[in-house]
DNA sequence: CTAGGGTTAG
């Protein structure tokens, strides 16, 4: 379906075609960056420690202070004049009731917030719900209010319904109802929970739940709520405290239903405490509870995960035993698993299954899942079939579709197939993500897998310390390279990789070409913008793997000088190359110029960019940079307390940055106790009240949970005590291009090791170092204390060279 | 209310 690889021209035209005369095209509704939403969002760990009150403010306050431009139409950034309406409705006689609006106009309302929620149109029900509030004068009268409650709550529901980021818009309509009315009901506080359940926000959630039960001491939360908070606890990986919450309901004698068992089995799994899932899983009929299609998803997604094939197939077999039906998800979850065992056979004879079954849902992904474990098996004649199918059943293919064929093109070398595709894909309509760029440049999992022991020879025997594995000269031409280039399509360079894309970047040129003449004849050549710029964005980054630094810049030169609209991939692009050749302050300004062009980094942007700060010695720089990452909500390490999970970061300059910052956070942490004791009063406030809702708390309920949420949650961040172990997760590196190495590891363990901490590997888990808290504390003070004695010995570089003792410029 | 898979990378 796809079509030929030689009428790349022609398929170039006929999707020039559908552009010009599809008006619609690429006018998606675009749903604002989680970037922007970090005021707010996550654990704030990304803040600094100012004064607690202003800590305090961060967590309470209805109005974000924030420099949100996305939500520019939206019921949060015109809050301020919400605030203009409620302070006047304090100064307003009374209204008599009755008298402002009837009750007809109320129920059209409500039915038109009741659409919008159904629809998970978050948007238009936060604007439809400002300029209702904004139009109304009556705000005493009750009839009206109540309405206004039911307006609110179903808005929450649009946002609950809507993809994240517009849980943390819920979170603030809760603050501002608050503030200004209507007060928030169990059924407020239920949506806000379930919405920040649905974007991992546990933490959020369990103070939002906290704030409940204060709110209505005298209301047991119903088990729905409970299975929200529990669901929260899930998605964040927090089993202990799902696990917690759910004992604590079952003790005071609360009929459970399957909805919290399966809450609480996919924490279980959520966590891969796979033992423990299949423990609720076992328990569920033992109690009477019946297990339902999403129970026996969840188990099987525990066992996909373990790679138990032959116990998924034994599940399913149970199942429908069991009279419950599979739905697209079970059977998505089959394949996919039969895929990852390498028999794509398998998984394509439940896809005809599933097309046999009629009355079975099916949409792309079924069909995806089963694309590819085609792939994964070099399967195309297959993978061909599947796609019939696909077409057979009407099923339009998704992005993910094509970014698996692109996988299969790539891995084929078949660099024109590649580009196909990519036309084909835009001409479509779709917007390449992160992952397609991947997927076009992608190399072969199968043959790389038959040459990493070569390659895992020479990326060891650089030694991983500062001074070696910072950035090298991209030294590709060397003899030793040039020798071994036709056995690889990848070499190492330095410690970055460079790909042999063949004639790719060559393709993309002509195609761009062909664009251009293609834009000078069209009459409305901006249409054709948005192709061009992710043709170029495909080029950026081919260059850039191949090792083609330089050019990547002029391209971008190119680009610019053209007036062809930029994306974030082609900064990212841009930045990587600078990364390569050192260039910290080219870097740095090209992050500065895509801000201003309104393109919001990611995370991988960020780390390109600090990585090459921090390897340049340029530390403040990586540090400020690193506040600025984490300020959008992105690099943030410290999910829990005292555990710093350095699992997702790409480079080891970063994670030295991420490590110095944490440490440095540690350290005033360490000191606190003191400052707490002089700087008293609202520090001081904070905790006393804090402590006494605990002591009230656990009276009047002795179980531990949830007089642990209350007072954890009331004390900020930044003055909570430390737990027992302190502990830095550095992955396994399993993932790691070479297998068994991973430079964030050595560079972790290096830095540690290094500046004599306490730290160690532990023999249970060889993808963490741990220390006990004393330690951490005893070893942080002392270190304060020399760096003191260093300073006030006029030693600038001692004190300099804190946490940094291998750093470049030492 | 509860489940939500699939593609890349790490």
């Amino acid at each position: 379906m796809f079509g030929n690889p030689s009428r790349v021209l022609s398929r170039t035209r006929s999707a020039v075609d559908e552009l010009v005369n599809d008006a619609d095209f690429n006018d998606d509704l675009r749903i604002p960056s989680s970037g922007d939403d970090s005021s707010t969002s996550g654990s704030f760990t990304g803040q600094r420690a100012t004064k607690n009150t202003e800590i305090d403010n961060m967590l309470t306050e209805p109005m974000a202070k924030s420099k949100s431009h996305t939500y520019n139409n939206t019921f949060i950034s015109c809050s301020p004049e919400v605030d203009v309406s409620c302070s006047r409705l304090d100064s307003k006689k009374t209204i008599t009731p009755g008298n402002s609006r009837n009750g007809k106009e109320h129920d059209s309302s409500v039915e038109h917030f009741e659409k919008l929620a159904d629809q998970g149109n978050a948007k238009a029900a936060l604007g439809l719900l400002y300029t209702t509030i904004h139009g109304s004068a009556s705000w005493k009268d009750l009839d009206f209010r109540e309405t206004s409650l039911t307006h609110h709550n179903l808005t929450l529901r649009a946002c609950k319904r809507h993809r994240p980021p517009y849980h943390i818009e819920a979170r603030r309509v809760l603050l501002q109802m608050r503030e200004c009315g209507p007060s928030p009901n169990l059924q407020t506080y239920h949506e806000v929970i379930a919405a920040l359940a649905r974007a991992h926000e546990w933490r959020i959630a369990e103070r939002t739940f906290a704030e409940l039960k204060r709110d209505f001491p005298n209301h047991n939360p119903t088990i729905e709520l409970h299975t929200s908070l529990i669901s929260a606890y899930g998605k964040g990986g927090q089993w202990e405290r799902a696990k917690s919450t759910f004992d604590a309901l079952a003790k005071e004698n609360v009929t459970m239903d399957t909805g919290i068992y399966n809450a609480l089995l996919s924490a279980a799994v959520g966590a891969a405490r796979y033992h423990e899932a299949s423990i609720v899983f076992e328990q569920m009929p033992k109690k009477g509870i019946i297990r339902n299609v999403t129970t026996y998803n969840a188990i099987l997604t525990s066992l996909g995960r373990q790679r138990r094939i032959f116990d998924m197939e034994l599940v399913h077999k149970n199942m429908r035993k069991s009279y419950v039906e599979p739905n697209e998800t079970t059977l998505s979850l089959l394949i996919t698993a039969h895929g990852n065992a390498g028999d794509c056979y398998r998984a394509v004879e439940h896809l005809e299954e599933a097309c046999k079954a009629r009355w079975l849902k099916k949409s792309a992904v079924i069909f995806n899942s089963a694309l590819g474990a085609c792939v994964k098996s070099g399967e195309s004649k297959l993978a061909r079939d599947v796609l019939s199918m696909m077409h057979a059943e009407g099923v339009i293919p998704t992005l993910v579709t094509y970014n698996t064929m692109l996988m299969s093109a790539s891995a084929r070398h078949d660099w024109n197939q590649v580009v196909n595709i990519y036309l084909e894909l835009l001409q479509h309509g779709l917007t390449p993500d992160a992952i397609t760029f991947d997927c076009i440049c992608g190399i072969d999992k199968l043959q790389s897998a038959t040459d990493a022991p070569g390659r895992a020879l020479s990326a060891t025997g650089s030694v991983p310390n500062a001074k070696t594995s910072c950035i090298r000269h991209n030294d590709y031409k060397s003899a030793e390279t040039r020798n071994v280039h036709d056995k690889k399509s990848q070499l190492s360079v330095g410690n970055s990789l460079v790909t042999d894309l063949g004639t790719l970047p060559e393709l993309l040129r002509s195609t761009l070409n062909e664009l251009d003449m293609l834009a000078t004849e069209s009459a409305s050549p901006q249409k054709l913008t948005s192709t061009t710029c992710h043709v170029y964005d495909a080029l950026l980054r081919a260059l850039h793997l191949s090792g083609q630094a330089a050019e990547v810049e002029t391209v971008f030169k190119a680009m610019v000088s053209k007036r062809v609209c930029r994306t974030v991939h082609t900064y990212n692009s841009l930045i990587a190359s600078y990364e390569v050749r050192r260039q910290w302050k080219q870097a740095g300004q090209a992050m500065i110029s895509m801000q201003e062009e309104g393109i919001a980094p990611d995370a991988l942007t960020f780390d390109a960019l600090i990585n090459v700060c921090e390897e340049m010695g340029q530390w403040d720089r990586a540090t400020a940079w690193l506040e600025h990452a984490q300020e959008q909500g992105h690099l943030r390490c410290e999910d829990e307390l005292g555990v710093l999970d350095l699992h997702r970061i790409r480079s080891a300059g970063t994670a030295q940055t991420v490590l110095r910052w944490w440490l440095r956070r540690m350290r005033s942490r360490a000191l606190a106790p003191l400052d707490v004791r002089a700087a008293g009063q609202g520090t001081r406030i904070i905790l006393e009240s804090a402590t006494r809702g605990a002591t009230v708390s656990r009276k009047s309920n002795n179980v531990r949970t949830c007089s642990a949420s209350l007072s954890e949650a009331d004390i900020p961040l930044q003055i909570r005590d430390l737990p027992d172990q302190i502990q830095v997760v550095t992955g396994w590196g399993k993932h790691s291009t070479v297998f068994g190495y991973s430079p964030v590891k050595e560079r972790v363990l290096a830095l540690l090791g290094g500046l004599n901490s306490p730290f160690i590997v532990p023999e249970y888990n060889i993808g963490c170092v741990v220390a006990e808290r004393g330690e951490v504390r005893a070893w942080l003070v002392r270190d304060e204390l020399l760096s003191l004695v260093r300073f006030l010995g006029g030693n600038r570089a001692a004190l300099r060279r804190n946490f940094n003792p291998m750093g470049v410029d030492t």
